[in-house]
RNA sequence: GGCUCCGUAGCCAAGUGGCUAAGGCAGCGGAUUGCAAAUCCGCCAUGCGUGGGUUCAACUCCCACCGGAGCCUCCA
């Protein structure tokens, strides 16, 4: 099967093989430990996530590196080389003011200016949230997750190599500096050119930060600075590493080439971020290519409006799966399946709409499951992917830049006839979720987390007495109370039974 | 200002230079049910932002316009 995506290097679908037959390397950014992860960063990592499954149900053996960035960047770090606050002091007054208001557990973080430990019970916080939503790099952890405070040495190796390679200075400043003008190609992912970089921005670049600098564009590599709150020492004084670095340095390391297969990311990491990964990897290899594929992730938008944190309409997974952000809580599989089901290259709108719809999916493939499950004994048939009717139409959409409505289409389809042979059609829907995780993590838990399951097993009895007695009006009435308290109810000759809405 | 991208039924969302424009949700009709829910069967865009153009043929290519989004600035 011929596998094909889309690549931000050259703004087009292509062909994708591994450098290597039969193993993809591939490198995710990760997040900025310092908050609760929001439902935007996991839209991307998920992206990543159903890629990387896509990929190992192909066949391929995929090194999925996803990166946890606890180095106390600035707030402004991108544009302005560094200025603005410290993200862990903002994270550390963060904690506070939320273990004042018991949104954090009051011995979560024994001493909130301990930069080490706020980035520990934030990336911590993160690999729960990652585990749950079925990422399935958080269970690599720590492995294929390596954090950028472990790989100062070798950060500033490579920058130590690019100085020598006249890539890098030390601007006057003190400040190491990558140059964009030693690098030709700068700005062939992003579409810029140094010209339009020094031109263009509508002048916002800060004129007097750049007088250090022999090209606006040029970047930050190492920033001596003896008051920040984490630093190292270097031959370039004691500091820390420019934002970039880290990505470049520990995707090579931990991937063990310096030439990866498919880089992934948010949208908003191709300029400067990728850009700037780029520069320097190729700058420090001699490589013509640092990845061979690019791809982007495009935002979510919650409700139609694109959330970010200045305008504070965004919701953590937390926030989502406790309820707190739609009212009722929300089942893991449910948030998964709503970030992963419609086209990577689109923005994708979260709704609590698009929640119920999701949740509907969840239940319907869930409950298929477990009939499919309990029909066969547990042991499916062994599915042949590529000859399999449904499972073959599945990874073909699939196959197509990852065309997931396609895909789900499949999906829906099948749901509806799985066909007659229980531990056939067990074993496809194995087969499918292998890709789309969606039973591995709801096929057990759904009933298991309800906390008021007494209450709707005796409200469920109290049913089925009163419709023995054919006393119709108390059976509604307590149907009613069940469905207030947030349950599906269903009457069947067995008997009623009540489950918790997923969403 | 520069650079991307999008506009398909009430909502979400695929898709193709040419058979009857996937799928989901909602809705409607039916089976089932005490009534529901779930399930199953059936129905549901003569049209794909607007106006031109290319073509035997466009929703699909080109141009213009209108509308929306993103990046260039912390951000996935």
């Amino acid at each position: 099967m011929e596998i094909r995506l889309y690549n931000t290097l050259t703004n087009q679908v292509e062909r994708f093989e591994p450098l290597t037959a039969g193993r993809v390397k591939m490198y995710s950014c990760g997040p900025t430990v310092y908050d609760f992860a929001h439902v935007g960063n996991f839209r991307s990592f998920l992206f990543a996530d159903l890629l990387r499954r896509f990929l190992e149900a192909s066949g391929l053996d995929v090194w999925h590196v996803m990166n946890i960035t606890d180095v106390g960047h600035m707030t402004d770090d991108a544009v302005a080389d560094g200025t603005g606050e410290d993200k862990m002091q903002v994270a550390a007054r963060r904690l506070k003011e939320d273990k004042k208001s018991g949104k954090v557990d009051e011995g979560a973080v024994a001493n909130p200016d301990d930069p080490y430990e706020v980035a520990n019970y934030f990336m911590h916080a993160f690999l729960d949230d990652g585990r749950k939503l079925g990422l399935k790099v958080a269970s690599e952890y720590p492995h294929r997750v390596p954090k950028a405070t472990q790989f100062i040495p070798e950060m500033q190796q490579m920058i130590a190599t690019l100085i020598a390679r006249k890539h890098a200075y030390v601007g006057s400043d003190g400040v190491v500096y990558f140059s964009v003008e030693s690098f030709p190609s700068y700005g062939q992912l992003s579409g810029n050119t140094l010209e339009a970089l020094r031109v263009g921005a509508g002048g916002r670049i800060d004129i007097d930060n750049q007088s250090c600098k022999r090209h606006p564009a040029d970047f930050m590599l190492w920033k001596p600075d003896p008051k920040h709150i984490m630093k190292w020492d270097s031959p370039w004084g004691a500091g820390y590493p420019g934002w970039h670095i880290e990505c470049s340095t520990m995707s090579m390391r931990v991937l063990e080439t310096d030439v990866l297969d498919i880089h992934t990311g948010g949208e908003d990491l191709i300029f400067p971020h990728h850009e700037c990964e780029i520069a320097q990897s190729c700058g420090a290899t001699g490589n013509e290519l640092f990845s061979r594929f690019w791809m982007h992730a495009r935002f979510l938008l919650v409700e139609g409006e694109k959330m970010s944190k200045r305008k504070g309409n965004f919701f953590t997974v937390r926030d989502i799966l406790s309820g707190k952000a739609t009212g009722t809580p929300v089942h893991p599989a449910v948030l998964r399946m709503e970030l992963i089901k419609s086209h990577y290259r689109a923005h994708s709108n979260f709704t609590t709409k698009g929640l119920t719809d999701s949740a509907n999916t969840v239940r319907r493939l869930t409950e298929l499951g477990q009939r499919l499950r309990d029909a066969c004994g547990g042991v499916p048939k062994k599915i042949d992917r590529a000859d399999h009717p449904v499972t073959k139409a599945f990874m073909g959409a699939l196959a197509n830049d990852l065309n997931v409505s396609e895909a789900m289409a499949v999906v829906h389809a099948w749901i509806s006839s799985p066909g007659e042979d229980p531990a056939e059609a067990y074993g496809v829907l194995l087969a499918l979720d292998q890709v789309l995780g969606i039973w591995e993590i709801a096929a057990n838990d759904c009933q298991a987390r309800d906390p008021e399951g007494d209450i709707a097993a005796s409200l469920c009895a109290m049913i089925d007495e009163a419709r023995r007695a054919r006393d119709f009006s108390a059976a509604d009435a307590h149907r009613q109370r069940l469905i207030q308290l947030g349950y599906e109810v269903r009457s069947s000759s067995d008997g009623t039974s009540a489950k918790k809405k997923l969403a």
